[in-house]
DNA sequence: ATAAAAGAGTGAATACTATTAACCATGTGT
DNA sequence: ACACATGGTTAATAGTATTCACTCTTTTAT
């Protein structure tokens, strides 16, 4: 958290205004009560007229902080996807910094348990929310794909550093893949062959099917607790990259 | 299709009367409408006044067909699956029947076409859009997981008959693992040992992933075309299964 | 054949929602 | 102290779901 103060255009730092703060205040309530609307009913049923009859304002006045209902989902968006990564990052951080096998078991673990703490969220950022909310405006879509990606990005850089990855030469990748692997390589800013690239495709598309699996529900009836198929799937996949389970792994 | 008549309770085959007739038209033409609208809104943009003004009538009139707007999206759902189990059906009897690789393969890339072809009514039937219509009212839920499961399910049941599969034994399985695949076995009412059950799981967990990343456009930014990662998944697959992609593969 | 019953639709009413516009009070800075 | 920017209000428009009472038509039973 940084001080209370702010850097004016020139270049005083002063404490915030009366007004600023109440800005401030006001719009950190308004998200965040529009974060656990949308949790307990879904994205659906959020709305404004709800947000503002528990910050105690009229609606109209949420027009002064949000650009109508979808810029106030797009603000839920932008926090929630603050704080995924940061649970993601901690729980990376929490594993020994050599034991790149505990990383990525610990990141991915993150992963299925934020997701299904947060299902509504993870829709959003992961899900079928994400287009409508990606179809607002800019060009905000990858935001997930890159700071993700480029986590577990760093982990696969390190190991294919160390030389401890098999991986497929361009040559042996099918050339229809070839273009594809460079193009998100680019955008998330991978710095290793594409054979590598496609070994963390190739895993997050596991990882994502069991998410999926997990948050949807479809085959709740008879798996109801997914991790036993989440841990095969860790041991699998880690064996893919040529790792074993850690045995130092810290999870919560 | 039948005739046009129905068995009354007296057991007289009569022709429709004029309401029956008028009824099964408008109930038709406002399901019909109902799915273009979702297929081009999304299902939270289908309306019942929309609807209701597209085939002619008063909202309130809609409630004399559906139960309110969640019923008409139920009724939207329970189309949708029909019309999906009928293609991917279509895809496989559309192969040699003798030929499990290319029957498999087939209903993969069956399923992948439609959902990418009715990507909101994919997310109505496998993803976020399915609990909050499994919520609606009954235990409708698992209709597709049993459907899809079963077609699948006999083609794994062909395979293990033959001897052609490798799979664990049940004492091999995590025994955390074991009773969820038995629930699942029943509910879907398969006939082999969970060792080939298991298989089947690992293999839908992949294929989902691949729809959902598909479906979702997470990384459509990279990979626009799925089809490269597709064709390898499955070849990927059937390696696993002990078969190699059919040279008779019939798609569309 | 005629009367009763059932069914299908309408219109009105209630209660939500979003969004815009006009307006007012107050905090901020000169 | 004054001018202005800001943040809120109320009012109005328009769209939604849903229920209820009522009417007209079709079907059914006597």
């Amino acid at each position: 958290m940084a001080a209370a103060g702010e850097t004016r255009q020139d270049g005083r730092v002063t404490a915030l205004t009366r007004r600023e703060r109440l800005r401030a205040e006001l719009e950190r309530d308004a998200k965040s009560v529009a974060r656990r609307i949308a949790a307990e009913e879904g994205v659906e049923g959020l709305t404004l007229a709800a947000v503002a009859r528990e910050v105690g304002v009229t609606p109209p006045a949420l027009y002064r902080y949000f650009t109508g209902r979808a810029g106030l989902v797009r603000a839920v968006y932008d926090d929630v996807t603050a704080e995924f990564m940061d649970i993601v990052t901690q729980a990376v951080q929490r594993q020994d910094p050599d034991d790149i096998s505990a990383q990525l078991h610990a990141a991915t673990r993150a992963v299925l348990d934020w997701s299904l703490a947060n299902k509504v969220e993870f829709d959003l950022l992961m899900g079928a929310g994400f287009p409508k909310v990606a179809a607002s405006d800019d060009d905000i879509p990858m935001v997930i794909a890159r700071e993700l990606g480029g986590l577990f990005g760093r982990r696969f850089a390190q190991l294919w550093r160390e030389g401890r990855l098999t991986f497929p030469a361009d040559e042996d990748i099918d050339p229809a893949l070839v273009p594809q692997l460079r193009t998100y390589r680019e955008t998330v800013g991978l710095e290793f062959p594409i054979g590598v690239v496609f070994l963390m495709i190739i895993c997050w598309r596991q990882i994502y099917g069991l998410l999926c699996m997990a948050v949807y529900g479809h085959h709740q009836f008879a798996f109801d607790n997914p991790l036993p198929l989440f841990e095969h799937m860790m041991d699998d996949l880690l064996g893919f990259l040529g790792l074993t389970r850690s045995p130092n792994l810290r999870v919560p």
